[in-house]
DNA sequence: TCTGGGGTCCTAGGACCC
DNA sequence: TCTGGGGTCCTAGGACCC
């Protein structure tokens, strides 16, 4: 029998910044975007304020002002390495698990059935706690999309102290009668107003509909939603993520860039980024994709466009990139609008051991392997950016904001915290 | 003034083939 | 008057997730 915990770190941009700074406990605390732009992460604290996830920072000012809201800019690095602690700590509690995002992990339970699933539950939520300082949630059931359930409870319920095992709850029915349609995984706003419009309005409606008209309606994927309501597990967990299909860098500009060296300084950048990427995954791109856009929320005049090119052999080198990437930006380029964003995508991925050759490729690719790990090797110990490519410019005028980032505290030994005796 | 970024999957429709 | 049927592949766009 399928059982399986869902874990999920509550506000987990925002806990990992207060697991360092003790003056954001119990405090309102918001994390932004790129760009400072919107809010990725609220505290409990900062939504009893009405504040809501998605929202543009101008918008609350005033509100942060007047309730002395803490704001922060987004660290990645720091959170990407709290994330990795946190899985570190699950993987004691179970070896099959799924890594589903930055901050949440599918754990099979099946050899478990036999426990108090809640009283593992809780083991496993005071451990994450003690060794990294992070509030998890726990919930658990027969399905992921159950398990999802069960850890939206664990959330929202406050006598659930965290954890909430669907299994052992008495009367399901009346539970997932009360459980909104649009708080239920897979589906989303346009799919709930569908549901809502056509009088499906709960998780337990959408377990009773019908079959037939489900897959009409919302296809394959809304039907296994229905099917794992009703206890049958469609999503199998993932534990050996399958090879991934493409990388994406792209970054909104911190003040519009209008002159096209600018631009072209910017795509060096995030190809630099991506081509990093790739060599971490021991991949290699067959395609690259640029594109461009001005700021959809102006009402100054509009365009974006993006090209491909197809490479003639998979590469994972920076300068190769960058140079195609450079290639095929006078193509996009438009004089006279205010461009506010730029991105690669890099596809066609292949393992970088099994790049197909070229009959009349004139690169020397054991050159060029050699110069990207020295390149990388040197980075690693120096720093990031400590050694790049020229195209991607001195003074980079364009660079994404970050105006409230905290420390490094786990990565660099010049910001790990200090803590004196007093 | 100021509005994120990186993914996946599914489907419909067109091109093309025999 | 009257113009097939079935299959694959590719792409763009839509939907979702965090």
């Amino acid at each position: 029998m399928f059982r399986v915990a869902l874990v999920d770190c509550n506000s987990f941009y925002a806990s990992c910044e207060r697991v360092f700074n003790p003056r954001l406990l119990n405090r309102p605390v918001v994390v932004l975007s790129n760009n400072d732009g919107c809010v990725v992460a609220l505290t409990k604290e900062a939504k009893a304020l009405g504040i809501v996830r998605g929202v543009p920072a101008f918008q609350i000012r005033a509100l942060i002002q007047r309730h002395g809201v803490h704001v922060l800019s987004s660290n990645y690095v720091l959170y990407g390495d709290m994330s990795q602690r946190v899985l570190d700590t699950l993987a004691t509690f179970t070896p099959n698990l799924e890594v589903y995002s930055i901050d949440e992990a599918f754990l099979d339970l099946a050899d478990f059935a036999d426990r108090n699933l809640a009283d593992y539950g809780r083991t496993i939520r005071a451990t994450v706690a003690r060794w990294t300082g992070l509030p998890v949630s726990v919930g658990i059931a027969e399905t992921k999309t159950l398990a999802k359930l069960a850890n939206h409870i664990a959330k929202c319920v406050k006598d659930t102290g965290g954890v909430f095992d669907l299994i052992a709850v008495p009367d399901r029915e009346a539970l997932l009668g009360k459980v909104p349609v649009q708080e239920l995984w897979g589906v989303g706003p346009n799919i709930a107003r569908r549901l809502q419009a056509a009088g499906v309005t709960t998780a337990r409606a959408l377990r009773d509909a019908d079959d037939q008209w489900v897959r009409t309606q919302f296809g394959v994927t809304g039907l296994k939603t229905v099917h794992e309501l009703r206890g049958i597990s469609c999503l199998p967990l993932e534990e050996c993520p399958p090879s991934r299909q493409s990388i994406a860098v792209s970054r909104s500009f911190g003040r519009p860039v209008t002159a096209p060296g600018d631009m072209r300084e910017a795509v060096a950048t995030y190809v630099t980024r991506a081509a990093e990427k790739l060599r971490e995954e021991r991949l290699a791109a067959g395609a690259l994709t640029v594109h461009l856009t001005t700021n959809p929320f102006n009402d100054s005049p509009q365009y974006s466009n993006s090209a491909t090119i197809e490479l003639p052999v998979a590469t994972d080198a920076s300068a190769e990139l960058i140079r195609q990437a450079l290639d095929l930006l006078p193509r996009l380029w438009r004089d006279g609008y205010r461009y506010k964003k730029a991105g690669v995508l890099l596809t066609a991925l292949v393992p970088a051991g099994e790049v197909q050759t070229g009959l009349f490729d004139g690169e020397d690719r054991a050159k060029v392997r050699r110069l990207s790990a020295t390149l990388d090797r040197l980075n690693a110990k120096l720093g990031a950016d400590t050694l790049r490519f020229g195209a991607t410019g001195q003074r980079q005028g364009w660079r994404t904001k970050f105006a409230h980032r905290s420390p490094a505290y786990t990565t660099n030994w010049h910001d790990l915290p200090l803590v004196r005796a007093s």
